[in-house]
DNA sequence: CTTGGGCTCGTCA
DNA sequence: TTGACGAGC
């Protein structure tokens, strides 16, 4: 249900950007003789040529639709080509999507605060950009302004006769006489264009952009000129544009609750709203929604950009429709192996890239009863504590499915479920992890030094490994988030360490995390920087720390540091309290992160070997607080002890944690990497079931990543 | 202009 | 925890 927001005080530069058929965009980067020509991505599907679910723009001029079969699609426009979704596990893999989209908001996340709203789409809050812009090189000085700007679109303004688009434009965005709203949106024009030829420069997609005060509307925007346009709804006028608008073409009144508006209100266009009062609204939707309606009709929606980079949840699922529907269990079971394959290999990837860990495994499914189909009920779904390592996520994904099937069944009939058809179908299965929270030092220590075990590697028995792992040159599921804007991933996960750091408040340990501050604040401004061996990973977790660990880090790239410095800049000149608590905040997060690497070095050169000799102290005060995290991330990643963490109410106390330590009979700072063999039989267990799905090294994983973000050419990438 | 299905993701209650 | 719903390619 949409909720109402107030309109925070102030004018938003909110920018909206969409990517152009972004699917075909990817397959024709990968196969550039594609490039020009009338192309269609379809899903796999042997029936009628497949579903197509992205149409460049050349195939749309021959009348080429989305809602087309491959083989209408070639009736229409014979020359069409068809470019097949990757399919691994008998399924469509949509992991080149993914990582294709993070490309991209690596690039948008460079001006303000950004938020993926989905694969291809992503909200910018340029505000900030647009208010130093304004005060420093106001669009009014310029004397010239570049072509892609004065292509943009200006909502309701009009070329004059006998003038060109591109003078009036220029025109528009240089005027002195315009109010602030709309000099700001002139910088968010100039700043748009700059990030969309920069998107286009290093990703070689093109996208389109909606410039306005609030996401509603500029997402309402992005869309007026495609492909690879620009449009900006000044404030002057939304009236005019909200008074024609279908209320069916506004976000979240696309389904039930627009038709209901149109049958019972009697509302076609959003400006219809404006007759009804705030109460009558919320008379009949609530006060919620009554509320939002009532704002939306005045182009009035408060809704923040979150800063998120990254998604919220994982899924897998296929639908079997039709006569394909599943008949049995033992089918049932082996489709799910497939889906928690992937799902597994995803969350690897997330534990990786991104240190963040799932804490919730949920089953979907739908079936139906072929015998008494009038009592038509919805299969449940069901969720448990998320276990890492494909085999066990296999095991609890199918007893979610059991549980729900003996729900879904009744009490009776259960009986008969071995492998004979027993009235039921199930036509769709999936499996999603959510609840992901970013992981803190301690468990990431764990994982380095399994990850950088050399005996690691020999050890290749793995249950259940009827599948090969996917095809080497196909890194299906890994996504590259270790491309995206290193600042604004600190970002992202300050929040959440935050809490964590709350919660041990709670527990009343303020003082022992006073003092770490105070000594991490020491030594990160003191030391130099970080040993060479932890770059690779540490860049993105520790760039933005503090302006001395960064500007002395040598091996930090250079657009990696620009982006640092404009960064801070942006910092100094924002007085805004929130940010200034937020910017706090985030470097406390920050330096706990940075403590682990610096300590959990294991072969680093003599000279580093000082370095992190003397931050030992400080790690070693740290204990009392990290420790309790590490502790309870790990037993999570084990899943032996959720359960028993989930009933605490999170946190726990030091004397939780002596126990638990002494209940693994093991210290976490004392692991060796030489002896995984020696470790307990289920943890070993589980970290080799956990490695299975990523066999490559750590090291030349992340060498090769960094490497390629840095390549002048994009074929690497490819 | 809408239409569709498979897949993925998000929000709210 | 679970379900309903919305969105977009």
């Amino acid at each position: 249900m949409p909720v109402a927001r107030p309109e925070s005080s102030g004018a938003r530069i909110i920018a909206h950007i969409d990517m152009d058929c972004f699917y075909v965009q990817v397959e024709q980067r990968r196969q550039p003789q594609l490039r020009g020509l009338p192309t269609a991505v379809v899903q796999y599907n042997e029936w009628k040529g497949g579903a197509l679910i992205a149409v460049s723009y050349e195939a749309r001029k021959y009348g080429v639709k989305r809602s087309m079969r491959g083989d209408e699609a070639k009736e229409v426009c014979p020359q069409i080509e068809l470019v097949q979704v990757p399919v691994s596990r008998g399924k469509a893999d949509l992991s080149t999507y993914r990582n294709a989209g993070s490309e991209v908001v690596s690039v948008l996340s460079r001006r303000g605060r950004c938020e993926r709203a989905s694969i291809d789409e992503v909200y910018l809050d340029l505000t900030d950009a647009a208010e130093v812009m304004l005060a420093e090189t106001p669009p009014e000085s310029l004397e010239e302004v570049d072509e892609e700007s004065l292509k943009s679109h200006v909502l309701g303004l009009e070329s004059k006769d006998g003038t060109d688009a591109k003078a009036t434009m220029k025109e528009w965005v240089c005027r002195g006489d315009a109010d602030h709203r709309d000099k700001l949106l002139a910088c968010g024009v100039l700043i748009v264009a700059e990030l969309r030829m920069q998107v286009l420069k290093e990703t070689e997609f093109t996208c389109s952009a909606g410039i306005a005060h609030n996401k509603m509307l500029a997402k309402l925007a992005s869309g007026m000129n495609k492909p690879a346009q620009q449009t900006v709804v000044p404030f002057s006028s939304v009236k005019g544009l909200l008074d024609s608008l279908p209320v069916k073409k506004m976000k979240q009144l696309g389904g039930k609750l627009g038709t209901s508006l149109q049958c019972e209100l009697g509302v076609n266009t959003v400006g219809d709203l404006l007759k009804f009062s705030e109460d009558k609204l919320q008379e009949r939707y609530g006060v919620n929604t009554g509320t939002w309606l009532w704002n939306i009709a005045r182009g009035i929606s408060g809704e923040e950009v979150q800063a998120r980079l990254l998604p919220k949840s994982h899924g897998s699922g296929k639908s079997f429709p039709g006569p394909r529907a599943l008949k049995t269990v033992a089918s049932v079971q082996q489709w799910l192996n497939q889906l928690c394959e992937e799902l597994s290999e995803r969350l690897c990837s997330d534990l990786e890239q991104n240190k963040r860990i799932a804490r919730t495994l949920t089953l979907h499914a739908s079936a139906f009863k072929s015998s008494d189909s009038d009592s038509f009920r919805k299969f449940p779904s069901k969720s448990c504590p998320l276990r890492y390592g494909t085999t066990k996520m296999q095991e609890d994904a199918f007893n979610l499915f059991q549980a729900g099937l003996r729900e879904y069944l009744g009490l009776y009939g259960v009986k008969t479920q071995g492998s004979h058809c027993n009235g039921w179908r199930v036509t769709a299965l999936s499996v999603s992890a959510s609840k992901i929270v970013p992981m803190l030092s301690g468990t990431c220590s764990i994982m380095k030094y399994f990850k950088e075990d050399p005996s690691n590697s020999s050890l290749k028995q793995s249950p259940n490994n009827f599948i090969q792992d996917a095809e080497p040159s196909s890194p299906s599921g890994s996504e590259s988030y270790s491309k995206l804007n290193s600042t604004e991933l600190q970002h992202e996960f300050a929040g959440e360490a935050v809490c964590m750091e709350r919660d041990m408040d709670g527990l009343g340990q303020q003082e022992v995390k006073a003092n770490i501050w105070n000594e991490q604040d020491r030594s990160c401004a003191t030391e130099k920087c970080i040993p060479q061996s932890f770059t690779q990973g540490a860049t993105q977790l520790l760039s933005s720390g503090t302006e001395s660990c960064s500007s002395l880090d040598q091996n930090k790239p250079h657009r990696e540091v620009h982006r640092e410095d404009s960064r801070m800049e942006h910092v100094k000149l924002n007085s805004n309290q929130h940010d200034q608590k937020r910017s706090t905040l985030k470097d406390k997060g920050t330096r706990s992160i940075l403590n682990f690497f610096k300590s959990s070095n294991l072969s680093c050169s003599s000279q580093e070997q000082e370095h992190v000799e003397t931050t030992q102290n400080t790690e070693t005060k740290l204990a009392l607080g990290d420790r309790c995290l590490e502790l309870n991330q790990f037993q999570q990643l084990q899943g032996g002890l959720l359960a028993e963490t989930a009933t605490n109410s999170g946190g726990c106390s030091s004397d939780q944690v002596q126990q638990r330590s002494e209940a693994w009979n093991y210290k976490i700072d004392d692991i060796d990497p030489s002896v995984v063999d020696e470790l307990p039989k289920e943890i070993q267990n589980e970290i080799r079931a956990w490695l299975r799905p990523n066999k490559r090294p750590n090291i030349v994983k992340q060498r090769s990543t960094i490497a390629d973000y840095f390549l002048p050419s994009k074929t690497s990438l490819r």
